[in-house]
DNA sequence: GCGCTGTAATCAAATTTTTCCATAATAGAT
DNA sequence: ATCTATTATGGAAAAATTTGATTACAGCGC
């Protein structure tokens, strides 16, 4: 006797053979589904053959239970409550989400949204549980592949494959000490060409937007000091004429007492969040989506400058 | 939308979109299942339907899990191994089966059978319940209709869908105090039809089988002493001159220093067992079955009386 | 950037499974 | 024993699945 393959067994057989257990008779259980009777006979027949038992047999106007069937009638029903559950529609509710999230990002992002963020998600919903990687240049790479499921970046393009959602505005200024030569003046161009700047140098070679600012090709800016983070940057150049160019909500957030002046040139920019085909769907990432979306469009906008 | 009828839905499907999610690519699904790639999408198509989702996203080669998918694909692999362990053959493990038994009988089997039977189950089988109803003259029919699971009948019979199973022999002897007056000598007919006699009145009116005796036939016993139940027998009647006439198992079991003696006839019968096709292929009645068997035949064989 | 390659999606036809209708067999019930 | 209600069976119709051929798509190498 060759081991029988369930594959081909549908719900449909495990629901009409409960309906028989219920009813007692397959005529009744031919009705309550609107089909006829010798359907149901042909599905009993299946499972028949499939459990090796009879599991009803005739008995006075029906049919009655072998043991065998009462004895899986349990577990049928386990097997039925299972599968509705699997199509409930995803019912998320944030404080027993249990859900693993990688995000791609930067510095910048890592110190004006992050906070806010973990913060929020671990009030709001403490069993997601989040991973940040840097995207250095290659962050919508990552999310197309799958390695991280949210990507913030501040280049704003129509990558294939990816869905975005601009989040908020910044645009870059120069921070310096309030000793400085240029604390008490407009930055002109030329002053800023003759100043001592301080760059951060990203892996894999990123290049900040100002520098793409109409105003700065063909220049080569003079570069005193590269650093690899910003992490140590206030204290290094507290007290110095270095000058360092960077976006404004991070030079608030950091600059401490530092003088925060217009750049000679605009610069724009606009953050935005990626996201990919794979968590499009999801309840959950939907509501991960629109709560960064609500930290960004609540963070104080910068004040303008000098 | 309306809600989604999973009826439709086989083993099949959940066990495909599993495969897929394995391999990471509906090729290598196909071909692992021997069928081909478009089979493959048909199914997924309909899953993408029933959940609502795409569960796979094409990526790189092949494709990639959606987050909703990643879900369910544990509830999913519940469900199969569930529908597996349901076309398990049944399997039996004596002590650990939970199961409810019904047993007809009347107060011979009682007697003789059922401590033993008790007894071996509660060692062997702790977790079967047994329920023991009275046959009186309907045994076969209960069985018939479901109202007990097995029947320990004197009546040899081929009743009609039920199976049958013969246990052991016994025969009817006369018991009697030791200083009746029929003590010191083989009893004849004559002094059979003159003694005293006790009867049990059983409920439905059932008569004992040495009724139908040839050398009783057309005689009215003289019945001095009608009783409900032996329980009571031996003390009711140890200082008379009644005789009681029962089978000869009964009579060695309860009789204590009375005497037994063989009557003036034979009247073997045999001790049968009954069940019915709704416990015919379960592996634990089966079992059940052959302890009932194995207890009765080892029961000591009544040894032959003066 | 542009074709190349491997993979998934789509379509119509072939096949298989399921359902239906009519009818036979069966077991209780009158 | 006959009657009635119910399940089983068989062949035809309907529906579904599977197939083979083809198209569309996404990475990858050049």
């Amino acid at each position: 006797m060759e081991k029988f393959d369930y594959s081909a067994l549908s719900f449909k057989s495990l629901k009409t053979l409960k309906l028989i257990y219920d009813l007692g008779s397959l005529t009744a259980a031919a009705i309550e589904l609107g089909q006829n009777q010798p359907t149901i006979s042909y599905t009993l027949d299946q499972m028949r053959a499939a459990l090796q038992d009879p599991l009803f047999v005739r008995s006075g106007r029906g049919v009655a239970p072998t043991s065998r069937c009462h004895q899986i009638m349990p577990e049928i029903d386990k097997l039925l409550r299972g599968m509705s559950e699997l199509l409930q529609p995803e019912e998320f509710e944030p404080s027993n989400a249990n859900l693993d999230v990688t995000i791609s990002c930067n510095q910048y992002e890592l110190q004006i949204i992050v906070p806010s963020l973990v913060e929020r998600l671990n009030r709001l919903a403490p069993n997601i549980r989040m991973a940040f990687i840097q995207s250095h240049v290659s962050g919508h790479r990552q999310l197309q592949r799958g390695l991280c499921d949210l990507l913030l970046s501040p280049v704003v393009r129509d990558y294939e494959a990816l869905y975005q959602r601009r989040l908020f505005k910044d645009r870059y200024v120069c921070l310096m000490s309030a000793a400085h030569t240029l604390a008490k003046q407009p930055i002109g161009l030329d002053d800023y060409r003759a100043a001592k700047h301080v760059e951060i140098h990203y892996e894999g070679g990123w290049k900040p937007f100002y520098l793409s600012a109409p105003e700065l090709q063909g220049v080569n800016l003079n570069v005193a000091l590269s650093l690899p983070s910003v992490s140590n940057l206030i204290p290094t150049i507290a007290s110095t004429d270095l000058l360092m160019t960077l976006p404004e909500r991070l030079a608030r957030l950091i600059g401490g007492s530092m003088l925060i002046k217009d750049p000679p040139f605009i610069s724009d920019f606009e953050l935005c969040l990626y996201w990919n085909k794979m968590t499009h769907h999801s309840k959950a990432h939907q509501w991960l989506r629109e709560q960064i979306i609500d930290i960004c469009s609540t963070l104080d906008s910068p004040r303008s400058t000098t």
